[in-house]
DNA sequence: TGAAGAATTTAGATTCTATCTAATGTGACA
DNA sequence: TGTCACATTAGATAGAATCTAAATTCTTCA
């Protein structure tokens, strides 16, 4: 959305605004989908400066180092990432693995003893279950079934 | 441990008791290193009846479905496993990617209106920072970082 | 300017993790 | 004992992410 804003962000970081890295950021933000490093890096090709796979991962690696991106790890499927914006927590799918947003709440944090010597940085939330899609598609005859996406 | 309630646990799950099953779940239940599944074959290995690792896989993808082992998926590193015994939190160690075990304590649930009409099976509380060893190696002069084992 | 050096990108190879395949083995039960 | 579902196996394969070494772009500063 705001060019500025992501130029700036970037540099606040030490990160050179290059094109590719602008389009991995852009994207991140235009959409919610927590979308794979596989499908960020399709998207961003279809647009005009073609970027390397290579590229691609490195950006996302840098963008998370920043702080300005959240790498979400599903099991047994690609990872997840998520353009930091207003804090959330994350719901994730046990059928279609996909990712959607919790609205905001405070974690109360674990006693300082059970930490020990540890240094926390953040607690994270993860709810799993069953999206609405799909749900849905658990309550649904069989003969129905096909008429609701699974992804 | 308790080679009879191994048994009846992976029976009342409709699962036979297989030698290699019953060693990798034997093995999940005496160490809570949380190892991921190419450490479990290589132990499981270490002892007689040799397995495959396409049935290490095959059995840790059973018992996590049947609920007695959890899987935690670990950003850019291969899956830990975890024999589910007292409820716990975790502790992921963003230098070494270690998995700790946190005392248990209540996760309050998102508000219904939020969730809408997920089905919501569970929530896991994962926290992030540096494990005690990999804080103490932060800490140290680098000259005498070489004494603390990294893994 | 423009030369040097640092950061970045690139294609393709490689590594690592996990799953699949198709054949074989094992055990429960009628 | 025969049958059938459940398990295991070695090796091939798939999928995700990283590495390599060379080329390119940017920044800085003489």
């Amino acid at each position: 959305m705001d060019a500025e804003a992501i130029k700036r962000s970037l540099g606040g970081s030490g990160l050179r605004c290059t094109p590719q890295r602008y389009a991995v950021m852009a994207f991140l933000m235009e959409h919610n989908s927590h979308p794979t490093a596989a499908q960020i890096f399709e998207a961003v090709n279809r647009v005009d400066p073609r970027s390397s796979r290579a590229t691609t991962y490195n950006n996302l690696r840098d963008l998370v180092q920043a702080g300005l991106v959240r790498e979400v790890a599903v099991e047994g499927r690609a990872a997840r990432f998520d353009a930091k914006g207003m804090r959330h927590h994350h719901f994730i799918c046990d059928r279609c693995g996909n990712v959607e947003d919790i609205e905001w709440y405070d974690v109360p944090r674990p006693a300082s003893r059970s930490l020990g010597k540890r240094m926390l940085r953040e607690c994270e939330l993860i709810f799993r279950g069953l999206c609405t899609k799909c749900a849905l598609r658990d309550t649904l005859p069989v003969k129905c079934r096909r008429h609701v996406g699974t992804r």
